[in-house]
DNA sequence: CCGAGATGGTTGACACATCATCTTTGTCGA
DNA sequence: TCGACAAAGATGATGTGTCAACCATCTCGG
């Protein structure tokens, strides 16, 4: 902290590709994703979590803690996703505070038909410019900063 | 397209770890410049774009290019950034459908005190952490990846 | 058992992005 | 020169994210 904040040539080039990358790449499977299956991007996060589970029943508040949201965005979209059918609510006896998501048959199918062709797209634009040691030193960086960041994000 | 369009088990690390990576660097550095000056990451980025002229006074369209924001996007923010008093708007005489953006007297100081902590914080989360190599080899990452995404994001 | 505080979830106000559409103005070829 | 088309920017509708406040319920020490 007592030498310069300033971030070097290299650094700052590296950050604004970093930056443009990302916007980039968000922008484009975002579109794609909504264009061919009618999803978001956040829609699809829902959908991939809910499936990771075996009974696709999860705890809100599990929900939240697994895709780092907090509470009253995720309450306002799974009420969207409701609406469309993508998922339904479940009263939890346990906590009467609690609520329980599932997928829906609706939404099985969605995710399902969206899966293919989302993960061929990350492979074209992403992985298939890059050796294997460059994805492996990408995860190894994406580590290192994750640690950094902290538990808390 | 013949082949499985799946990602093997370390893309899909790689893939989840970028994203998450993402994710938390942008709330955290949002929230941080937020917190301490009052500013969102947008602001920052617009009134970076302004300094980085040297009379701080751009065509909308050029900034729209710069930035690569739609021009809906950029009229309702500067609007709401001239509102706070950060930027002002200013005819042009040349193409009278046009107009110039300008940093004002507040905006200079908004970014300059913003700059600094800022500056720390990407070094402190990001930087700090990673060798020079694995900092070229990012930038290549990024580079290769931008490639992909064609000069249209 | 009770009352203070923590937790789960919703809601309202507002910041922000996108899409479609509109107005004004510029451009360029017939 | 005029008329079609393109470009610059603003705007309204809608979807989404954040923050703060709120209600209901749970938990736990006294």
């Amino acid at each position: 902290m007592t030498a310069s904040p300033w971030l070097d040539d290299e650094q700052q080039q590296t950050w604004r590709a970093w930056l443009d990358v990302n916007a980039r790449l968000f922008a484009r499977i975002s579109r794609e994703l909504q264009a061919t299956d009618g999803l978001s991007l956040q829609d699809y996060d829902v959908l991939v979590a809910l499936t990771d589970v075996p009974d696709g029943s999860v705890r809100m508040r599990d929900l939240g803690v697994k895709l780092q949201w907090e509470k009253s965005r995720l309450s306002k979209h799974l009420t969207r996703m409701a609406a469309r059918g993508l998922v339904a609510r479940r009263e939890c006896y346990d906590d009467r505070r609690g609520s329980f998501v599932e997928l829906t048959e609706e939404g099985l199918a969605a995710i399902r038909a969206a899966a293919p062709g989302h993960a061929a797209l990350v492979r074209e634009v992403f992985f298939d410019g890059l050796s294997g040691e460059q994805v492996r030193e990408l995860g190894r960086i994406c580590a290192t900063v994750l640690e950094r960041l902290g538990d808390e994000g």
